[in-house]
DNA sequence: TAGATTGTTAATCGATTAACAATC
DNA sequence: TAGATTGTTAATCGATTAACAATC
């Protein structure tokens, strides 16, 4: 099978972005130049990326159908299909994703929130119920639950997250600043906004040392 | 100068919580060999990475000191100083960020929040004020603020970026699906979490498949 | 037809990994 | 001393870019 790198994959949520506001607009063909100028990326790698996820060729002149694009990176993406997820940690984050709605369509529903603090167990944020963490087992075994989302605070962040993996939990989505060690045959994926404001202010310093 | 790849940049952050974890249990030296095989890296990238930003050798047999290497990785990533910035949008998201405390120890201070609805104009959230936003030309010229969090909806959020960057931002830290598109001397940094759940989502199909 | 765009194959580029002498 | 670990130089690997014939 094809292997996809990282940065390839978080290339496609951005392409379907961009072809569902061309869909909207009514464009129906969309060529890899004109993708290439409006994303910024180059022409050569759109070809092989939007190649790698499709079941028809490209037309010379008219490029492809922007509604077979959509159609072909929303089934690679897992966007038509449904994948619940439970989230650890009620807190000021992890309120804001429970009451995000985007994940909706993208095949994610966050069923319901798990805390540790007897306060906000059993009130509901985003109209997903807060259940009390300790339930986690029964919960897990009784949904087929595969994906935590980790919003609890990081010092006890490998704590929970080796309680989810012993509750069966095969990816984790892990938001807290802390490194997260998994055994082999569990996925986890970071979202470290400390790296990301590291790349954000190291080519903002570039670019101010080469005005002066 | 040396260049920093966007990948060695986002390490850095994470040497950084390790090393001080060390430190808070005494450990006053560090060997490349153990932080690999605490965090998952080769020890040859681990030690490319430190003396890229080391301001003195490690020693055979001992490593490198901890102490040192917290102090040159906040050096390098500029958190000894302090900079300002604008959030724009006060949602779910917004209002989670203007609530974490953890932007402070990495020299980043959100001082104010800004938005459109008259509804959030005025009040307080994480003890930030919520100013209008067309306060912000005023606000960005009697501050020095350069970098502005955009967390409004994306459906407007090319539309805030040009204003901000109007303003005079010259980096954008965007956590909106939109992708925006930014002029020359101005850096964005995209968390985008639907390529970050795109991610999570293939490596995890990939294991199912390869269970079976 | 002419030419824009495709898909494929080869070249380049950059990052990671391997090898190994130097050294505390 | 012996050996673990360093730093450097070379090899490998993989992703991106370039080149170009095929084609609608």
């Amino acid at each position: 099978m094809r292997v996809f790198s990282k940065n390839q994959l978080q290339r496609y949520p951005i392409y379907l972005k961009f072809f569902k506001e061309l869909q909207a607009e009514g464009t129906e063909n969309i060529s890899s130049p004109k993708i290439a100028r409006a994303l910024g990326y180059s022409e050569e790698q759109i070809r092989k990326d939007l190649q790698a996820v499709s079941d028809s060729a490209g037309r010379p002149k008219k490029g492809r159908s922007v509604d077979k694009l959509i159609d072909n990176i929303e089934s690679f993406l897992g966007y038509r299909g449904k994948t619940e997820a439970f989230l650890l940690g009620t807190g000021h984050l992890g309120a804001a994703l429970l009451n995000y709605p985007g994940f909706q369509e993208m095949g994610l529903s966050i069923t319901e929130g798990f805390d540790a603090d007897i306060g906000k167990i059993g009130k509901t944020v985003g109209s997903k119920s807060v259940l009390d963490i300790r339930d986690l087992p029964t919960e897990m075994a009784k949904r087929h639950c595969r994906i935590v989302v980790l919003t609890v605070p990081a010092s006890v962040a490998q704590k929970v997250a080796d309680f989810a993996i012993g509750c069966g939990a095969l990816g984790i989505w892990n938001f807290t600043p802390a490194h997260i060690n998994v055994p082999d045959g569990v996925v986890i994926e970071n979202v470290n906004l400390a790296s990301s404001l590291a790349v954000l202010n190291h080519r903002l310093n570039e670019k101010m040392a080469k005005r002066h």
